[in-house]
DNA sequence: TTTATTATTGCCGTTTTTTGCTTTATATTT
DNA sequence: AAATATAAAGCAAAAAACGGCAATAATAAA
């Protein structure tokens, strides 16, 4: 057995348990303790899992509870990140907004995945660390203390400068016929930036938000090419979308 | 059952139930209390938690457990941080480097004082979000994953169009005659570039570092303005700097 | 092809870490 | 103050980590 096979099995065994032993490991895979030992510490190194005393754990596993357990509507939302996940291909070059939603799109990432990554958001950002293959690139510029992320002339110049494949917008409001809005103008400045920089955006909402609208306007509905929410495509508080050209998810 | 998790089920226990008692937590993980105890000292040492006769209890939302607290010498670190700040008016323009001793700095920052404030470190940013009256700019480009901070051609193109009272930066190694080094060359183009863009450099160094070198060089000693390390001015140990010109605190 | 070099792996003895138990000290409650 | 609960310190057994060593496999060089 190749060295690089054990090591991937034990990466995906890490990440399908969060956790693993030593012990059980070498069992499974046939060899010496002694080589999982060393197997574990070379991805500990290359910072893929974390090796602790008799096995090893998740970086994702972090269990940060304090963000973890206070963020609204978890459960909606790490359903949102997982139908995003997968419209990531290896070599893609995406943009990550700021928000609960995409910060759990961002932890949502697969280990092996391959992705250069824009963001504003400080959270995402500090995410995207823990990601071994992913190219981080944060757009710079004064940052906005409750959403965490950069704004202002100087994020949104940096913006005009990229063109990304993907972004992954989150929203205040969003109403099938008022399209998307945002209780602060300056947030609107900068997603509007976002949205002008890359070829396809997606939208992530809660299906609460849904209907809803406030002062200031991002965008029409139509500039959406998809949206994303913990409903099923086929969800009926979704047919007001659907005489849109937007694709559901 | 590994360390590791049970320190995780403490500190989620901890968060949902804000206190604990050692005895529930040593049935519910079939562990003997001594164990459970040692465990909460340790994660009370770690600044996860509190811990308290007979159990442990929640830091709550006040203190900043946002994270890694277990800081290299951070007694010395934090003892610097307390010099740097008694150099800041209300109005300056600074500069925040990455390390561990400018997180300290920035944690250090008293909640009166009006500051604008740069940095290319995500946890400086992070931190200084927790100032309401500190203006944060984000210096963007390209994150180290080790280091944490944005570096390359981005980054240091930001800082070429901007000029700071006081920047304080860190470095790997120190020597009175060969200056400030550092083990990788992409971090010295950026510190150089900080250091360009300031009117006055604070290096910010613990003393371990004093009189070590490596391969490549961000500047000449003279270069620094004032030095801050956590020894008396007058040890003994910082002699060979103080035929130069620069003030040491 | 053969030979030299390097990398990988399992084994073994030693050291470190972990854990439960016991004893003694300290805290809390009645 | 007495009774009870909790903490701290020391100890020993077991598990795990570490470092060196030698056999083997894989790779490079001749």
């Amino acid at each position: 057995m190749l060295k690089e096979e054990r090591h991937q099995t034990i990466l995906s065994e890490v990440e399908l348990h969060n956790r693993i032993l030593l012990t059980d490991i070498a069992e499974t895979l046939d060899v010496s303790i002694d080589t999982i030992r060393r197997d574990v510490k070379e991805l500990d190194a290359d910072n893929k899992l974390r090796k602790v005393h008799g096995g090893a754990i998740s970086l994702g596993f972090t269990t940060n509870s304090t963000r973890n357990n206070n963020i609204y509507k978890l459960e909606e939302k790490s359903r949102i990140a997982g139908k995003a996940v997968a419209l990531l291909k290896n070599g893609s070059v995406i943009f990550i907004d700021g928000g609960t939603t995409c910060l759990e799109l961002a932890r949502s990432i697969p280990l092996n995945l391959d992705l250069t990554c824009f963001t504003h958001s400080i959270p995402v950002a500090m995410e995207l660390l823990n990601k071994p293959n992913v190219t981080v690139i944060l757009v710079g510029g004064q940052v906005s203390k409750e959403s965490q992320i950069a704004f202002g002339a100087n994020a949104i110049h940096n913006l005009s400068e990229i063109k990304v494949d993907y972004s992954f917008i989150g929203t205040g409001y969003v109403d099938s016929h008022y399209g998307l809005t945002e209780f602060d103008w300056d947030i609107v400045q900068v997603k509007k930036a976002v949205i002008k920089c890359s070829k396809k955006t997606v939208l992530l909402s809660i299906s609460e938000k849904l209907n809803s609208q406030h002062r200031y306007k991002t965008c029409d509905i139509n500039a959406i090419n998809t949206m994303i929410t913990e409903l099923d495509p086929e969800d009926d508080l979704l047919n007001s979308f659907k005489n849109h050209d937007i694709r559901i998810l």
